[in-house]
RNA sequence: GCGCCCGUAGCUCAGCUGGAUAGAGCAACGGCCUUCUAAGCCGUGGGUCGCAGGUUCGAAUCCUGCCGGGCGCGCCA
């Protein structure tokens, strides 16, 4: 994923800092001994955490990279480093190691002054002002309202909510956004279909087309219509389907072999719903159409906000997409690609000449029939996000509309935006599996599993977590068994069961009469001296790397995998040691420390929109 | 055919814009509850990082070419 402009190098780590301030230092001294050049490549010579502990808290690779410079081996460079390295409290020792690492091995109390740092800090541990209040924008989801949420959806809404709320927490100004595609053809399939449906509600039988939106949300629709008013929009069948093409086989046309029975009718789809859409117009007038219309434009709205808001995803703004062709964008963003020159018609359309900016062929603005196209609409939407002023403008799709990029970037640099600013995230299907098998979906038939059946079937917490925890570019197994397990199987549970068992322990403390305070002072944290307590210790510093990482990378999954190793943790330490005991110092100490994996967790549990349980 | 994504332990995946002996969970096997929730913990076994080259002090990571899987290549959205 390119993330040029967020992804510069910087660490809210104020360790990482100091340390590499000493090895400049070191490398300052010794390049002037030599008669060298003392500047150092910062986004080469860097401070990294050891994986294995025994290679102490962090480790430089200084000599490494400075080796050919200085014209000897690393390791020897590594120990004059050494030699030039400035005392500091913060370092208890040093060693060479390897290849030619430093190793620099922390003061005891360095991490223990992290407790109070996080528990003055609470909600706020882990945030940053890396985007200094920049705006930005994350659209994401944005379905079609043409049917209720499914589970591909789901995944793109968990993913671009966590996302949006990552931004925010390194320090962004986050507008999120969900684009209504309420204009175009689809919008009026949905209104003919809701009306067959009426009419079939009065009485009429008719073949429903192949093309039309064939579930149940449409015989709702219908039904309410009906139900407010009554007959007002019947027709006859025989009127309503005079003179119109004939249609393709659909679904109602196949044997249970699915193939097409013999009286089939042999047409062009699309010319089939065109007519009847034509025909419904025609019928009912432009006042009753816009009713039918809208009803169904509403009410499935009205479903997709609810979905979403009950998936504790929520937006800054519902962007319509009538009313940016009803503001004149489109036409003017048509004129300025005429205007500069990247415009031409053939064969009674209008063109964008794309292939000029790098896509594969040039796609078409003005359709034959004199309609704009969607990729018009998108033109001028794009247009207007970076006109809006946002810095950066995050396009969350699903993967199937990858091809879709290169068009997008090369309007927008036609245009003479600078098309960097666009970022696209293109999340991979969601793939659920119920009993070790795939759960068949099928979109045709009008069966499928919508997002709502399965906040119901696995709960909100299971499915945001699920969602979010691989990486975006793959395909995710969805387990909708294991999500639902009350085991530590489950990683929802194991790590929403540590912030349980802490809230658990301070409860009993506190009913013992000894309730952990939270104010453990530098002498009673001097108690914490055990291997489980220095290794949760680390994890809890590296909270604010995580969050600044998975922001500015778009990858909500390290902080899953994060809150899942800082659960791991605790649950060893819990089962390692007591923490209600005699000793008030030992008590206090320990206690703050889980009050710290508290508050971490919750931070975490919040980003990704998961909640904290008191007891499970 | 062209383009994008993926290929790491039996399974599902991490691996921090090249770094030290490639990690975790599940599954398998063996232990741990008269003590703060066993929805937990401890231990054991298991990998030619798809294949072949290249770049360099060093490659699962970067480059090239193959092989395998997914998706996309409309005057649809």
């Amino acid at each position: 994923m390119v993330c040029t402009n967020l992804r510069a190098k910087h660490s809210p780590n104020r360790m990482k800092q100091e340390l590499f301030a000493l090895v400049q230092t070191a490398w300052t001294a010794l390049a002037a001994q030599d008669g060298l050049d003392p500047a150092i490549s910062q986004t080469r010579v860097q401070i990294d955490r050891g994986r294995d502990p025994a290679h102490g808290d962090f480790a430089t690779n200084a000599a490494l990279v400075l080796a050919k410079v200085a014209r000897c081996q690393p390791r020897d460079l590594a120990a004059r480093l050494l030699q030039h390295l400035p005392e500091s409290p913060l370092v208890a020792r040093v060693e060479v190691a390897g290849p030619g690492f430093i190793n620099f091995f922390l003061a005891e109390d360095a991490y223990r002054r992290l407790i109070p740092a996080i528990l003055t800090a609470g909600p706020d541990y882990g945030r940053s002002d890396q985007g200094q209040g920049e705006r930005v924008q994350v659209e994401f989801v944005s379905a079609n309202p043409t049917g209720p949420l499914h589970v591909g959806h789901g995944r793109g809404a968990a993913y671009g909510a966590v996302v949006a709320n990552l931004l925010e927490a390194v320090g962004y100004q986050v507008h999120r956004e969900y684009y209504v595609n309420d204009a175009g053809r689809q919008m009026d399939i949905l209104a003919a279909s809701v009306w067959l449906r009426y009419l079939e509600l009065c009485g009429e039988t008719l073949r429903f087309p192949a093309n039309g939106y064939r579930g149940d949300y449409v015989w709702d629709i219908a039904a309410a219509l009906h139900r407010e008013h009554g007959d007002a929009y019947h027709q006859d069948a025989s009127t309503v389907l005079a003179d119109i093409p004939e249609d393709a086989p659909g679904p109602d046309d196949l044997n249970e072999a699915g193939e097409p029975l013999p009286d089939a009718p042999q047409g062009d789809k699309e010319a089939h719903i065109d007519a009847l859409i034509a025909r419904a117009q025609q019928l009912l007038g432009d006042n009753r159409y816009r009713l039918v219309f809208e009803l169904g434009l509403n009410s499935i709205l009205d479903d997709i906000r609810d979905d979403l808001a009950q998936f504790g995803v929520n937006y800054q703004e519902w962007y319509s997409e009538r009313t940016l062709a009803a503001s004149g964008a489109v036409t003017r963003a048509i004129e300025r690609l005429r205007a500069s020159g990247h415009v031409y018609e053939r064969d009674g359309a209008l063109w964008f000449r794309s292939s000029a900016f790098g896509d594969s062929k040039d796609r078409v603005l003005v359709r034959e029939n004199g309609q704009s196209t969607y990729f018009a609409s998108d033109i001028a939407y794009h247009a207007d996000k970076l006109e809006r002023g946002f810095s950066r403008v995050f396009d969350i799709w699903g993967a199937d509309h990858h091809g879709y990029v290169p068009r997008v970037r090369a309007a927008l640099q036609a245009l003479g935006d600078d098309p960097a600013r666009l970022e696209v995230l293109l999340v991979q299907f969601a793939i659920l599996y119920r009993g070790g098998h795939k759960v068949q979906m099928s979109t045709r038939s009008g069966e499928f599993v919508t997002l709502r059946q399965l906040r119901k079937e696995v709960g909100t917490d299971a499915a945001r977590f699920f969602y979010i925890m691989r990486r975006c570019e793959q395909h995710l197994d969805f387990d909708l068994d294991l999500a639902k397990r009350q085991s530590n199987d489950n990683p929802v549970y194991y790590v929403q069961y540590a912030h349980a068992r802490i809230c658990s322990v301070l409860r009993q403390a506190a009913e013992k009469g000894c309730p952990i305070e939270g104010t453990a002072s530098a002498e009673s944290l001097g108690c914490l001296r055990e291997a489980h307590e220095q290794s949760l210790l680390r994890t809890l510093s590296r909270y604010p790397e995580v969050l600044l990482s998975a922001a500015l990378e778009s990858e909500p999954h390290q902080l899953t995998q994060y809150l899942r190793e800082l659960a791991t943790e605790f649950h060893a330490y819990y089962n390692a040691h007591p923490f209600i005991v005699e000793d008030y110092n030992l008590r206090e100490a320990r206690g703050a420390l889980i009050l710290a994996v508290r508050q971490v967790l919750r931070n975490g549990f919040g980003l990704i929109g998961v909640s904290a349980p008191e007891t499970m």
